[in-house]
DNA sequence: CTGAAAGCGCTAACAA
DNA sequence: TTGTTAGCGCTTTCAG
């Protein structure tokens, strides 16, 4: 690889010259821009950005630290990042923490260690209650799972309302026994099982008996969680998910014990996916606006870059339910 | 943060010690490890990857470059590239291309800028075809699409070989006018329009006037061209798409149209997905063994990452036929 | 076994 | 406007 050095020699001028050109800097006299750039096609050189972001602290990556990259949630907001940092210059890497404390802090630091102009992440419950203690050094928006602090940037829904609200279309729907499936590494799940109880107590309802758990987010664990709850003696006749994962792994559950949807049992979940509005009948779902968030937060990463002392901010955005088939109302009341 | 300088400072020693412990070097005696690993706890120290790798010339970060993040085949990928390379130590950033030749080279640059270990991805069609003067100068595995280059480690599967047992698969069980929604950005999509074409050839039929496609391998331009194609006034009784995004845009068009699948029209495609069985009918699939694909690739790498001058090699793995119900026996033959 | 010193490739002061 | 020089934080000779 060509260096500085070379392309300096080659022009017949210093390495500063080929700097200041590099970096579009003004004060360069118009020849000189010319021998440089010149010098620079015919090596075809690109420029070392480990030793240009060693001597500048600074770089033009941006990290993104996902929860679970097979969890289309998160593919769609880095799309939205990714469009976003793209549009300022900046490159994307994206790392997949898969639910894993120890992989997130890998991740963390890794990132903080290469330098990165800033990073957006979703923490596991864990990180994000000792949040405060990490000290990141870098710019930082939180998406999705919000933490305790008022120190940082942030970009979530209201999970509160949105399962409320869920719920509530439930219940209205003559739904009576709700079980619930919280995946257990977020906050999210929390505030998600907050608002299903909160919705069931407007009602006097209650979550049926070990009806209500917090289980890994993942098909499989949803997939065997939902079959154990189904094989109850007093069966929910609706099952509400709090991500996508979950719901296609609860509907598997459904499909292998030969239930039909609504009838047997109801189905409601969390984010729009590819499939959710395939199968039959079609399931009702909260759909985050994951565009928005992706480009909100890599929007408020970029202008913290900028400039670090402004105040954070917290951006709360609205789910939208969308009912379909899966959460028609019961027959009979 | 706290620099290596500090570390030996607050532990009495040099810098050159400090760096022998950290990075396991063995002639260091017991009593300077003690002194250095406690003074790295006090302060924290993390040592500044930036630096270490400008100097070393080497890191333990490798690049991942997808061609559609939302394409369930390559998330699938990078699990499995993520647990090997984790394994071994390594950290994997993934970069999404999105299909775009120039955000390709992009990535390919910022990477080999940023000095990784050495990078997988999987080509454009442009990049495919110009890959031999693209002269990365990085160990590489190419994966999913084959380029023109024996210098290089590939990780494949046999596409020709899988859209032929596809389309005949169709052909055995009734059909006769089978339309193809074929990639244009890749080489895969161009080898299963072979394998295609080759199988009707077989069985002496042709595909059905401009009902074989190549478009942009995405949802929308699945289901837009579908939508055309089921309009037409001789319309195919089954459709083969090429990857799972297809799939589920051309499922949509037949929706949309009120069809029934498979009496009014058959479906196959290529992937396993979280909906691909949920669906009623499941859909008949070849399912590519992705974990098997990004283990083989990090595998691969890693071993030049030792081993500059290995001899390349290119590894070919089939896809499995999984017949579900989109794909049934016609009636009435 | 340990320390001093050079230098990876680049940018930013400072001089000229 | 341009060049000279120092040094980002680390690893790696080379002496000792």
């Amino acid at each position: 690889m060509a260096r500085i050095k070379d392309v300096a020699d080659r022009a017949g001028v210093s390495t500063a010259s080929v700097s200041r050109v590099l970096s579009g800097k003004e004060n360069v006299s118009a020849e000189m821009r010319e021998r440089v750039m010149a010098a620079v096609e015919e090596l075809d050189y690109q420029p070392n950005l480990v030793a240009r972001s060693l001597r500048s602290q600074r770089s033009s990556t941006v990290g993104l630290i996902v929860s679970d990259i097979r969890n289309p949630f998160f593919t769609d907001v880095s799309r939205a990042v990714e469009d976003t940092v793209h549009e300022q210059g900046y490159a994307l890497f994206l790392c997949n923490a898969d639910e894993d404390p120890e992989k997130e802090m890998l991740y963390l630091e890794r990132m903080q260690a290469q330098n990165v102009a800033g990073i957006i992440y979703s923490p596991t419950r864990r990180s994000a209650e000792s949040f405060p203690d990490l000290d990141i050094s870098v710019p930082t928006v939180i998406i999705d799972r919000a933490v305790r602090s008022s120190e940082v940037d942030m970009v979530l829904i209201d999970n509160v309302d949105a399962a409320y609200r869920l719920t509530e279309h439930l219940i209205e729907n003559g739904y009576r026994r709700i079980a619930g499936l919280f995946g257990k590494a977020s906050v999210t799940g929390r505030e998600r099982r907050q608002g299903y109880e909160e919705a069931l107590q407007a009602h006097h309802l209650a979550p049926p008996d070990r009806q209500a758990r917090y289980i890994a987010p993942k098909i499989e664990a949803g997939k065997a969680t939902a079959l154990r709850i189904l094989a109850h003696d007093r069966p929910p006749d609706a099952i509400l998910t709090t991500n996508s994962l979950l719901t296609a792994g609860t509907l598997m559950a459904i499909r292998e014990r030969g239930l039909l949807t609504p009838d047997d049992v109801g189905l409601v979940g969390f984010d729009e996916t590819t499939w959710g509005a395939l199968v039959e009948p079609a399931v009702t779902i909260i759909a985050q606006p994951t565009y928005e968030i992706g480009t909100t937060a890599a929007g408020l990463l970029l202008q913290r870059v900028e400039n670090p002392d402004r105040s954070p901010r917290k951006v709360i955005l609205q789910g939208d339910l969308v009912a379909r088939g899966s959460s028609a109302p019961r027959l009979g009341i």
